[in-house]
DNA sequence: GATGAATGAGGGTTCATTCAT
DNA sequence: TATGAATGAACCCTCATTCAT
């Protein structure tokens, strides 16, 4: 009944170019290699067949490592999802916070926001972490409860930062999406599902989804 | 060496308003309850761990039933599967078809879809069949094109011909939303994911979220 | 509860001329037709499919009877198998054996068991109820036991009889077959089998070989 | 939904002569043992209740690994069925190629035949091996396939080329042999029968059984 | 650390047999 | 008698997890 030896190798792969640390022992160095190569097979398998589908000999198959080599680095199965989940959203939500933060009127923020969607989001393998979430959150109480809180509650504090600042520049009349935050991310909620299901029946273009909805409710006339 | 699959009687199920029929036999009575059963409690098996983790087994003992009955009325998990979306989604989509042919005011028809959608979706097991087809859609082909051609298309088109009426009326000032009709609905799928998933962290009143929406999008003053 | 009106119509005609059988009570009769069309249904779906593969729901089907109706007649599947082999073996031996009390040469019997096996058997189900015991013996002492007492040692003992008389006749030279009735028949198997496993690869035409095989044992110069 | 069944090793098997590689590693040396013993337990298990009846569980139980170690090697109980026919027969006909390219007389080389076939055949488990491929031949056309191609064309073609010098040799007054080759092989098929349904009734000794055979069609006189 | 052979519980599916109608 | 819906034991196969090398 071996613990998990521990030790537990830093995260963060070394994304783009290979090696750019500078001083990291070979040893940790191939070790964090390993741990990324099998989350990123991870998230092929589990975007590609859900949780209980996917299986971890293809995961191994694909990062190149043997069955057994998943176990040094992760508990379990339900902990290498986790893991994943963590791995590709925390980035994000640091960015996101950051990128809103900037004093600027609302619809370039809004266009901002689209863009930054579109191309961290929708245009990745992300798209399919929010789908897993979806999917899966319901039986995985501690994946909900991470995303929640370390995801989710931090974006929707995010914005509605910007929008109280908005609402006091007068470039927004209601107050309705402070209280209802909820309301700004549907279209792309709606893209993201949408392309999973019914693309091949009628394709959906996020971009276009996305700026007509914040030209209603910005309500500047363009599109009225 | 495969056998064919015997046969499977797949007896209408009951549609809609149960069996208007006076006099049925016992025999036949005794089966349409039995596939009803089952399928009642495929719902909550399937809707509690998801296709794949849900066991026959659970369904046939919460059924009442033996787990070889169930492949008297079903071919196999699958076909369960989508006979269970298809008998919980057909009657809506008629009821909701013929709620949107009423020729009355654009705000007067939303008030009554969002009732319709708390009463009928929100409100009851419908809204894990909901969930269901966005979380096992995209690996099962054909329930997403059942759901896109049976269900969605039909809706969207109810939606596309009030919204035309209108726009011809007066009471919208853009088209957008014959072209994105998704637009529409988002608050309330986004409703439905946020009860499975967050509801316990912060919950979430889905008639409130979905007048706020309204308010902003028909831009009728009340909200702005 | 509408019985189903049956009356059900009499299936196949007993062979050859309908009625001919004179004062049967009309129940006896359609039992005993009921008996025969689940024998005859039996027949076909053993034979294609071996005794475990064989399923009785299509044993059924193909009798036009339910599946509880079998029950009515047999006991179970093995039973049925057992009585299957009994209804279509029994006739055979008695006409075999009469057809060997003709006092006539050696080749001229040889010649009529040619053609009766290739009429009564060969050409027949009966070749599969043959490969059936062979195949299904082992694992059914019954079987072969009933085989062996009821069928081979008869046939045995008639040949017996012939080629004692053959002997005494000068006919044969040899009493080996009298020891070893087995290398009459032996043809005649390696053509059933044959038949069964290779005849797509290289056909085997029955009655040239059993032909080959007395001219050589009978030794009389025109195979020489 | 379904997946593509895993990879199988398939080692190759010990034919012939076991191992004369010196130096195996331990992994693989335990390798080709546990594939040995899964095929001598699988020759037990076919043997004994035919291809339906067995179950892994016992041809498992039996090699001394648990279930899923079969499938670690064989990818379904199909291939591991074909597999242990083609492990029992390969060697032979290698062996009886080899046996019967020596220029002898034909009764020297019928006597090593009868003894050949004793030794190898009816005295082992392949005895066994020629029932099942005439049990279940019917069921897999495939096996049928390999073993007329692999082993009775073969065998049938070593006979002929016997035959043929026998004939030329003025052994052999006629050539039905060389058109009929089954009718040498009959009396051994015969035993192989015999044996597994009859000798507790009356046993039959093949050695006698051949040799009787081969003095008739040989004619020399000794029977006559 | 890394491997991958081995394990064995678990689940979907089949089908002989029963029994209420 | 006849039916066929219902039963549930049985069995093939999968795959997360372990552990000797």
């Amino acid at each position: 009944m071996a613990k998990t030896s521990s030790s537990n190798p830093r995260k963060a792969a070394p994304r783009g170019t290979s090696g750019s640390a500078p001083a990291k022992s070979t040893r940790a160095k191939r070790s964090a290699e390993r741990r990324h190569d099998i989350l990123a097979a991870a998230l092929e398998e589990f975007s590609g067949h859900g949780f209980e589908a996917a299986r971890l000999e293809d995961v191994a198959r694909r990062a190149g490592v043997a069955k057994g080599t998943i176990y040094l680095y992760f508990a379990d199965k339900e902990t290498l999802f986790q893991e994943l989940i963590r791995w590709q959203l925390t980035p994000v939500v640091g960015a996101f916070e950051h990128a809103t933060q900037a004093d600027v009127p609302l619809r370039v923020i809004a266009d901002q926001m689209i863009e930054m969607f579109v191309r961290e989001i929708y245009g990745t393998r992300r798209k399919d972490v929010i789908r897993l979430i979806i999917s899966e959150g319901p039986r995985f109480p501690k994946l909900a409860e991470f995303y929640y809180h370390e995801v989710l509650s931090r974006m929707i504090e995010a914005f509605r930062s910007i929008l109280r600042r908005a609402v006091a520049r007068g470039e927004l009349k209601s107050d309705v999406f402070v209280k209802f935050p909820q309301l700004l991310v549907s279209p792309g909620l709606v893209a993201i599902l949408w392309n999973g299901l019914f693309d091949r029946f009628e394709p959906l273009d996020p971009r276009a989804l996305m700026r007509a909805h914040f030209d209603i409710i910005l309500n500047d006339g363009r599109a009225a």
